[in-house]
DNA sequence: CGCTTACTTCAGAAATTTGTGAAGTTAAGG
DNA sequence: CCTTAACTTCACAAATTTCTGAAGTAAGCG
């Protein structure tokens, strides 16, 4: 019934030594906003050998019923932070951390970022620009669009210098095929 | 009873026009992970003439208890995105928003980042460095390394350009005096 | 074709969060 | 001093979120 088709290392080492990790990152994930299953999903996901997990096996690992696993994927790929694929000939689902994880989300968040503008443009009408009130909202607006702006080039940056320093000796990583 | 000193829009346009805006962006907030009192009064003082109210105001125009203003106050001031100050002769105090309240936050959620970055290099060095999760978890604590060295640089550029903007014509922002 | 596995949906129990009224504390002002 | 205003703390009620077991659906496999 255990799950040891692949090269992963034993079982036992998960609880010991990996559980610990999950969950504390989860609890970090859950601080900042997250749903706590969701949290503890991917976060299971992220310190998993592949990248990706059965429902199985996330539920085995982090010891709930399938139903909360279930309602945590759903979660995760509605915000774009999974993907679900099909192994073929297996009514066995895998749950995989999109390529580019952290880049796929901060780029996501650009629909938060439209949407706080646009609450915010409003309000700026509504107060007017003649208070300070409709100032300091302007100022605010003006903030996240320049953050929306500039988040893009940051991203870019950060994933051109992982690449280039990936790149040098020491084969820390192969350069992932696409599929 | 109803505080009408300031040269503020007459307090029938709060309810009509700015408090759509409020509740609203109080709802951006909310849906971003902030609990929801402490997003409400946040968004009430962003939308105020002065960036400042007393608990009374507040609670009048929120429609919450005055236990409920203490609550979120005292959350927003932990977090230092508002200060408490007294007026002078007086036992009311009023909750101000920060100066610059945005370079403010943001450079606050280096705190998140350092507890995010101090786990995830706890679980890098448990999954080990010869695993792809391991490696999953390295890159993971590199990127937001990254988006920490990035962020300061990001809100000095901010804050530049707001400052060189407001200072040209048309008199927009009189430079704030310090107190 | 049914049997079985793998996942989903749903109703409800449990836990957590949120906000209130009431009582308490502190300090201004007569 | 004593009164009163302004906030805080606390206990509890209400609302919400979270997770589970049970029942349902779909697809591989014999």
């Amino acid at each position: 019934m255990t799950a040891q088709h692949h090269p992963e290392r034993r079982p036992e080492d998960y609880d010991a030594r990996v559980s610990p990790f999950v969950e504390r990152f989860a609890a970090d994930l859950t601080e900042a906003g997250m749903q706590r299953m969701a949290a503890r999903v991917f976060a299971c996901l992220l310190a998993s050998e592949q990248g990706a997990l059965s429902s199985a096996e996330l539920s085995e690992r982090l010891r709930c019923s399938p139903a909360a696993v279930s309602g945590a994927v759903r979660y995760l790929s509605q915000v774009h932070m999974i993907s679900r694929e099909r192994e073929p000939g297996s009514r066995r689902e895998r749950y995989r951390l999109h390529q580019d994880i952290w880049y796929e989300t901060f780029t996501n968040r650009d629909a938060f970022l439209d949407r706080w503008t646009a609450t915010l443009r409003s309000g700026s009408e509504a107060l007017g620009p003649d208070t300070e009130a409709g100032r300091r909202v302007r100022e605010t607006t003006e903030f996240f669009d320049y953050l929306k702006g500039e988040l893009g080039g940051l991203l870019e940056r950060w994933r051109a210098q992982r690449d280039a320093t990936g790149g040098g000796p020491g084969g820390a990583e192969p350069p992932r095929a696409r599929d």
